[in-house]
DNA sequence: AAAATAGTTAACCATTTGGTTAAAATGATT
DNA sequence: AATCATTTTAACCAAATGGTTAACTATTTT
């Protein structure tokens, strides 16, 4: 088994860069070569093509999205905890990783068949969510609706305020970048609180 | 007070479509001409350069996002009736250009500064909305909360399924589209229900 | 230490791309 | 009909881009 060169993981951490800030079509080879302080062979000569390089850099920032939500699941004692965790831990993920929502968003979009192999390949299972979700309304812990839509409206209220940053960073703070960053973090608190009214106590 | 060419029409159609579907870096202007059905020189005779005919079209799709919100508020007897017409004119507009929102949100992301222009410019004003909202939460007819973030949570439910739809169709539909496009079209209903417990009712 | 392998470089190449040009066609004005 | 402006075309161009090559260096293997 062999570990990746040092020259390998900076390529790559350039690579990541230079795709995330614009996109497989505005990347240039010679930029990430230069981000990398090496010569633009090398690009070659570790990833032979700019789709197998992309392809890299896009694999390991799609599985970053799903791990912890799946391990929410496993973690939690109920679903209180587990709304409070999946949203903490991808509030977090994101605040890190500020690239990361709109750089799979937008490139899966251009070309969605690239997603077809990664989901089977690996491994990824929305559906033990959708399930876990029904399980607890069919128990009584959370308001009955369609599981998959309130997935889908966890994820939108968790992805989509880092997506949009920059429009709402200028629409909605009129530029200021502390009122939007620090609103950002405070989602941690604030989207539980806005989904709490689902959560049925009965203890 | 010149109307815009025949031809002109068409390079803006087929110029929407191509940077719409590839982006801005991603879209060539030989596509576009052969899918407007002329010579490439056109283009530039009309539009000067690429960034010239992008921003034509880009402007053009901005400025579909904001007036459906906006007009909501001035139109509604009260906030039951604005959010039921904010989000259905958001999903019918969705529905029916699915394209818009990646395109402003991938696009924004790439160059955010081509933002600033525009938003002066377009006497865009979400603050207008934050008013209104804050005024209703102060009347008690909505659930106190800050406004800014009840605007972006309806934003985010009404935008990110559709921003999104490549994924949540292979995720979360398992690649069947017709659920996926219903499910899509049903939020129309289901945003509106997600929401109505934060909705007052005083009569 | 010699031989073989892996890593690195500069120069080079074919193709693509946005953009130009000069001439031809078309339409309007007199 | 003749002149003038507008619209359209085909051929062309310089720059940029992903990728290759052949030589050179460092490292490992024997």
């Amino acid at each position: 088994m062999e570990l990746k060169s040092d020259t390998e993981k900076t390529i790559l951490e350039a690579a990541r860069k230079v795709f995330t800030e614009k996109g497989l079509d505005g990347a240039r080879m010679q930029e990430i070569a230069d981000r990398a302080n090496i010569n633009k062979a090398m690009l070659h000569y570790y990833f032979r093509s700019k789709d197998k390089l992309f392809e890299s850099v896009f694999t390991a920032a799609f599985y970053e999205f799903w791990p912890e939500i799946t391990k929410s699941i496993n973690e939690s004692a109920n679903v209180e905890d587990f709304l409070k965790r999946a949203i903490s831990s991808y509030v977090d993920l994101f605040m890190d990783k500020p690239y990361l929502p709109i750089f799979i968003l937008s490139e899966v979009n251009r070309s969605p068949d690239r997603l077809e192999f990664l989901i089977r390949e690996g491994g990824v299972n929305p559906h033990l969510i959708v399930e876990y979700l029904k399980e607890q309304m069919d128990q009584g812990n959370l308001k009955s609706m369609n599981p998959k839509e309130l997935l889908v409206n966890v994820i939108s209220l968790c992805i989509f305020p880092f997506a949009g940053k920059p429009l709402i960073e200028r629409m909605i703070f009129q530029g200021d970048k502390d009122s939007c960053k620090s609103f950002l973090q405070q989602r941690k608190q604030s989207i539980y609180e806005f989904l709490k009214p689902l959560i049925i106590a009965n203890n």
